[in-house]
DNA sequence: CTACATAATTGCAGTTATAGCATTATTTCT
DNA sequence: AGAAATAATGCTATAACTGCAATTATGTAG
């Protein structure tokens, strides 16, 4: 994964946009270089170039923020995804199908965003498109997409941080990861209600998955995740 | 804008990044690389740095696409903003006391991002945190966004390629936002009905302007101005 | 199935763009 | 107003990047 000749630039770069966007106010050149252990004068610099490419948003104060090119690109990546096209079909006709609320997700650093979530009060139209952010590890989906990493990975995200709804830390959830890596998918007790379950099941390269939540019983698993497993299927481009 | 001493790599490498984002399928290096006239070479280490860091996605073919850390960063960088927390009130007071939609949006690259959209049929919940791209021609908050902006920048965006709704090409968009900017406000028909129109104020520090399209009447406009820019004063977090 | 064409990936050495110091300018705080 | 902190920039050594060339892998056509 990581090439034999990594820029540095770019790495550290991208560390100062993510050091803005959960900063949560505007940071100055020399808050941003504490809080990476960066030399100041190279934090400025970069934080310039993020500023001109839009990436960064430099404010009358001279203080900088997460920019609008940072959004944007965002919505354009998905928009422009086959999967954005293909992926409306085969999720309403899972949601109605099933008693059971629909979501397809991916995961970053211990965070999953949602694509598509349909509610039982919000008709289709309004289940894609949203943003929507959640712990990995209280999600199906998150969980199955933890599962496909190696363990030094998750490793990486977690560590030195509380796991939530793992109160037993690292270790539970490792542990967890291991099942699901296994069965090849995510079966676990959802966060807020003890009657429900999130199940969910990873597409073959990894880059999402799609699960299901609800009242879901123990012996209907077997059929759904053969359900999920050919929604997947459907979802594949032809190409990439 | 631009720093004394930009960082070469990074903007490269978000020019890859941009590259993905717009391309709509999974593209190889040496496709990026001819795309953006860039050495092959480079842009394979560029976009596999970009794959480390979560940022781009390299498939089972080994050609890339815009992976998860794009979208998780856009809505962090969203969700932890302080306006994301005050925008919800004022704006929907703003919704209460007028027939028209209510928005908020960012501009980038002749893009419009819709932080806030009321529509007339949708609860207020729902107004915020969709992702919803607009052309910035076609919509009164991408113009005063883009009359913010130095002519010459304006020019890099358009130059060569279409400007939607002015068939006249980009003088009669400089034209338009010549007017804006000496007004310090947008007053454009929007795009589809010809009885509705847009009305847009930008934000002090140009990083977002707020709206109102419907069926405004000219002798409304002054009035409706002072309430935008009241609105934006009450959106003004105390110290960024 | 083999041969060919195209793309992915890496090693290497020259060169350049970047890092960090020192300095100045600007802002903020007292 | 003065002091302290931060923003911004010039300058040079050097570490990192670029691009060539070679290697490996993939896919395509005969």
């Amino acid at each position: 994964m990581l090439p034999a000749q990594p820029n540095q630039s770019l790495i550290d770069g991208v560390r100062c946009l993510k050091a803005l966007s959960l900063a949560g106010k505007s940071l100055g050149a020399v808050e941003v270089s504490r809080l990476l252990k960066m030399e100041s004068t190279k934090a400025h610099r970069l934080l310039k170039t993020l500023a001109h490419l839009g990436l960064a948003h430099q404010g009358g104060n001279r203080k900088f923020q997460a920019g609008p090119g940072l959004s944007v690109l965002a919505a354009q990546s998905l928009f422009n995804a086959p999967l954005w096209h293909t992926m409306r079909e085969p999720l309403q006709d899972l949601q109605s199908q099933l008693p059971f609320e629909v979501e397809l997700g991916i995961s970053w650093e211990g965070v999953v965003f949602n694509f598509f979530r349909s509610e039982p009060e919000l008709r289709a139209k309004w289940a894609m498109g949203r943003m929507e952010l959640e712990s990995a590890t209280r999600s199906g989906i998150g969980l199955v997409l933890l599962s496909c990493l190696p363990q030094e990975k998750v490793e990486a995200v977690f560590i030195g941080r509380p796991v939530p709804g793992y109160p037993g830390g690292l270790p539970s959830l490792i542990k967890t990861l291991r099942e699901s890596k296994s069965r090849g998918y995510a079966f676990v007790p959802s966060a807020n209600s003890s009657e429900n379950f999130s199940l969910a099941v990873a597409q073959e390269d990894k880059s999402y998955a799609i699960g299901l939540s609800g009242a879901i019983k123990e012996e209907e698993v077997p059929d759904l995740v053969m359900l999920l497993r050919h929604t997947l299927h459907l979802l594949r481009s032809p190409h990439d």
